[in-house]
DNA sequence: CAACTTGGTTCGCAATCAGAACTCACCTAG
DNA sequence: CTAGGTGAGTTCTGATTGCGAACCAAGTTG
């Protein structure tokens, strides 16, 4: 990315997206969240993190509309924990993490690759520019203010 | 992303990654890095963050390789925190969040919108299949264990 | 010389966290 | 019918971590 200036008056989408997601805990709940766990105790024990801690996170994530809590039996009462589609949302940012720890802190290769489930060979992640039809790196970015569409 | 079991005895890379991203502030000093600032004081003044919890973050992001400190001024002596080539390669993940928060936080419109450099439309990030030559969505994503290259 | 700037370090207090124990509703085995 | 187990928490207690304010040092400006 090239580093022209991002200047905000409102605050800027990344610091946003922190204040859902920022702190030690909740990016690895997403992640579990993708990988199909489901309950408060597949969870607690994925992760060994403290009870008290996870009940807190998983509301704050079901208030920011990022997961659901439902009622799926009765009787024992059971909850799980699913993705809203916000939550998908959030995919591209976890496999650019994954990414980068696959590219900068794995030194015996990557633990998991990611592939393209139609032919099984690995897949990237790129910008493209729709308008030149071609897909190009993070050096051609630049940046503008975007447009207040309430004003 | 399907939610396939991304498995792994080895640590997953996003935990990897979190290792040296995940905390409060980590993430939005590497914003402000990409932003161009520079300086102990610019961070400080544009994060509105405690000295002591900056000069923290600056030496572990140093110690991680993700930042170099350089004196640029002998003097007065003055420094400067700079990107190297490892945190220029989180940019993908810095637009990702952005991106997130621009769709799903921002309902009156992205605060800033990032272009394709060279025609100065919006650009995308997508995944793409250099095998199928095609961009394709997060619900065409499989996952498979890695290969330890060493063993 | 005094005041100011940059880039910190050293405090003490406050919020946050982890761990263990407790609760409560239900289910299962004996 | 009781004993024990599980899922999904809550409450209580230290221990960490974070923060704000103050301090410091090197250099520069007035």
């Amino acid at each position: 990315m090239v580093d022209g200036p991002i200047e905000d008056e409102r605050p800027c989408s990344i610091q946003r997206s922190l204040d859902v997601l920022g702190d030690r805990w909740t990016i690895l709940i997403m992640r579990d969240a993708f990988r199909g766990i489901r309950r408060f105790d597949e969870f607690r024990r994925d992760l060994d993190i403290a009870r008290p801690v996870l009940t807190d996170r998983l509301h704050r994530l079901v208030d920011a509309g990022v997961l659901v809590k439902r009622q799926y039996c009765e009787r024992p009462p059971r909850f799980e924990y699913r993705l809203t589609e916000k939550g998908a949302a959030l995919s591209p940012t976890l496999v650019a993490l994954m990414r980068w720890g696959d590219d900068w802190l794995s030194d015996d290769g990557p633990p998991t690759v990611l592939v393209h489930d139609a032919c099984g060979q690995p897949l990237d992640q790129t910008f493209v520019c729709w308008h030149c039809d071609e897909t190009f790196s993070p050096t051609e970015i630049a940046s503008r203010p975007g447009i207040n569409t309430r004003t």
